[in-house]
DNA sequence: TTAAATTTAATTGCACACAATTAAACATTG
DNA sequence: CAATGTTTAATTGTGTGCAATTAAATTTAA
C-alpha cells in the first residue's frame, strides 16, 4: 500500500506555486483597494495610515524604529513621512543625542484623526467576513510564512 | 454559563485588524523579495515573472486578458509590457480583427526563458518551508478572501 | 585619542500600482 | 444608416517599494 513516491514534476510546481504566492500577491492588493473608501476620505493612504496606528500607540518613533515595526526602508519612509510633514500630521526633528537619528512626532492634527478612523477596522473585518477560527488560522500561518521570509 | 457579550472595543479591533491586515501586506512583499535572487539572474521582476508563467502557457494574450488574470490594470501593464518588448521577450501588436485590442505574444527569447525559469517554483517553494496540509489549509483561506475581497 | 568600523537617514534611480482621463474602435438601437 | 453607448488601451499624475550609494554621527579598538 505504498504511495508512488514520484517527484512532482516542473510543471506541477508551478502551479503549487501560484496556487499560494500569486493569490498571496493579489489579496494583499486588494486589501489595500479595500481600504480605499475609508481612508479616502481622511486623505490618506494604506502605507500612511499604518504609520499613524503605530504613533497612535507610541506618540513618537525614529525613522528606523517605524522601519523596523513596518519592515520599510527608509527609501520608502522618507518620502512618505514628508508628505505627512506637509499636511500638517507630524514632525521630523533629528535626535539631539543622537543626530544620526529622525525622531517623528504626533502632531494635534495627527493625534485628532484617530477619532476619525477608530471605526475601520469594524468595517474592513466586517468586508473580510471571516469566521473567527478562520480568522486565527489565517493568522498563525501569516506569522509563520513571515518568520519563514524574514 | 453565558460567556459575555459584550461588544469589542475599537482598540481590541483595531489590534484584530493588525494581526491580519499588516501581516498579509508585510508577507506579500517579504515573498516578492523572496524571489529576487532567483529573478534577478534573469533580469526579471516578480509582475514580469508572472505575465512570464500566463505566456508560456498561453502563448499569446491581450492585454485585457492579463490584466483579467493579474487583477492589474493597463496603467501598471502597459508600460511593463513596453519593458519585456524592448528587451525582445515579447511582441505588442493590435489585433487586426478587433483594433481596440493589443495582443501580447511570446518571442524567442522569452520562450527560452522558460528553461531557465523552470526550477524557480521548487526553490520558492522550499523556502517557504510548508508542509502540504498547512499549504492546502492557507490556499484555501486566500482564495476565499480573494473572492470576498474581488 | 585618533583611526577604522558601524549605524542611521537621506538621496537617487528604477519599477510597480492605481485612479482618472482621453481616444479610438466596436456594438447597439432607433 | 446615424447617433449613442460600450469596450479597450494608452496616458497622466501621484504614491509607494526597494537596491545602491552617500553622508554624517557614533562606537570601537588600537
Amino acid at each position: 500500500m505504498n504511495k508512488p513516491v514520484t517527484t512532482p514534476s516542473d510543471k506541477q510546481l508551478q502551479q503549487l506555486e501560484n496556487q499560494l504566492c500569486f493569490p498571496l500577491y493579489a489579496v494583499s492588493r486588494m486589501l489595500t483597494k479595500a481600504y480605499q473608501p475609508y481612508l479616502q476620505t481622511l486623505d490618506l493612504t494604506y502605507p500612511q495610515y499604518l504609520v499613524f496606528l503605530l504613533l497612535w500607540e507610541h506618540e513618537a518613533l525614529t525613522v528606523k524604529q517605524l522601519g523596523d515595526k513596518l519592515l520599510l526602508d527608509s527609501g520608502t519612509l522618507t518620502p512618505l513621512l514628508k508628505r505627512m510633514e506637509q499636511k500638517q500630521w507630524l514632525s521630523r526633528q533629528r535626535d539631539p543625542r543622537d543626530e544620526r537619528s529622525v525622531i517623528i512626532g504626533l502632531l494635534p492634527a495627527g493625534r485628532a484623526l484617530q477619532q476619525s478612523a477608530c471605526h475601520i477596522p469594524a468595517q474592513l473585518l466586517e468586508k473580510l467576513g471571516m469566521a473567527p477560527t478562520e480568522f486565527e488560522a489565517l493568522r498563525l500561518q501569516l506569522q509563520n510564512l513571515l518568520t519563514q521570509l524574514s
